[in-house]
DNA sequence: GATTTTTTTTAGTCTAGTCTAAATTAGTTT
DNA sequence: AAACTAATTTAGACTAGACTAAAAAAAATC
């Protein structure tokens, strides 16, 4: 069995190794907010179990098991977020600390038989894809920043970059939902803002909103 | 905070402190297959945080507080059950086990919506009473064992009185469902075993489920 | 390439929650 | 009420998973 520390600390590699294959101590440490010290002695356990490839000094990758488990504790925390949104009428910057506790309920046919019940959903509340029973993830949506959209352009919010719950706060407030469609009618060259046109009213955002908002294309 | 540990103690003891008042160190660690000394320490920690009165062999015993706390808990499980029941067509002998887990998730938002969600059921799929938001529980309903019922009397099952998966199996195998009508068509005296009318099918079961079985009257 | 800085590991400590074995108290029997 | 038995507690040990401080290795800078 997996304790659920051991399953914290390969979400965290995984999340860590999209972008960048090898993962260092320190940026687990980060992300796991634990000291450096306290992850070297993980990885050790981790390596014994034979889900981390791990070398002193070099970093660390997740081994095809590792990987796998990985993305069956997602594929968790994505399908209970799903289900609190659609079915327990969640906002959806609300949902992510309860589902971090959810995700590490431990029954295969209770989260197929919650994974028919939502419709065998791809994508959670926020956009991101949802792993199947083997841990296949759909291909990303074809999306792009809402920075890179030139005035006249228009488009669909299928997501973010930064899930964090002030930011999610801030969209919900502002009206920003998933789904909802957006006309740039303006970009301001002196701080890169946007005014935006949502259901025939204005609303401006930053440049730093406008680098986090996915747009569909 | 509580941990899950603490949350176990409490439940068992108020399980075990429902039929005669004190508690005995010997009957927790029973229950949750620990040794004694295990216990003895534990208590010492619940009756630190005044979740529990505990004098030293004299057994323990809730404090309004630790009752409240377990009956929130029991909430919890019973409300679990009902969902993986009524909305993931779970069996009744198969929630056990995951309703284990999930009465420790942490929202308070979480277990009241899941409520709403459910309709505000007052009884779980094995006919247990569930304590609503201030841990009150509606009186249960009126029922006795079937052993207790006499030729040509009739009734509906409502609940259990051991409720372990191994007999809760054998009731689903032989089609002994919650709201059943039964008919007591003939009392065997050599062994007791009764001979029930079911949908106008015979079915003969032994005293020791007869007592096991809690029909409304 | 020698030195400094940063990262990572090692060594040793702490806490929660369990255990075994020994000691103590309570209950029961004669 | 003394002696035995059963229940309970104490004392000491262990593990998982965290920590701090010091040591070692790697990377960056001069």
């Amino acid at each position: 069995m997996r304790s659920r520390s051991e399953e914290d600390y390969l979400k965290a590699i995984y999340s860590l190794s999209i972008k960048g294959s090898s993962t260092s101590t320190n940026e687990i440490a980060n992300a796991l907010t634990m000291k450096a010290s306290s992850v070297t002695d993980m990885l050790k356990k981790l390596a014994d179990k034979k889900w981390v490839n791990y070398i002193k000094y070099k970093g660390v990758t997740l081994t095809k098991e590792g990987k796998q488990i990985a993305l069956q504790i997602i594929r968790k925390h994505r399908l209970w977020e799903t289900f609190l949104v659609t079915n327990l009428n969640f906002k959806w910057d609300e949902v992510h600390e309860i589902a971090e506790q959810l995700e590490h309920i431990d029954s295969i046919e209770l989260i197929n038989r919650l994974d028919k019940h939502l419709g065998f959903p791809k994508f959670d509340p926020h956009g991101d894809p949802i792993p199947d029973k083997n841990g296949k993830i759909q291909d990303l949506r074809k999306s792009q920043p809402l920075s890179d959209l030139k005035k006249g352009d228009k488009g669909i919010i299928i997501g973010v970059v930064d899930g964090t719950s002030i930011f999610l706060r801030y969209l919900d407030n502002e009206g920003l939902n998933l789904g909802t469609e957006i006309y740039v009618e303006e970009i301001f060259d002196f701080d890169f803002s946007y005014k935006l046109k949502i259901n025939n009213k204005f609303l401006t955002v930053s440049e730093r909103v406008s680098k986090n908002l996915l747009i569909q294309f």
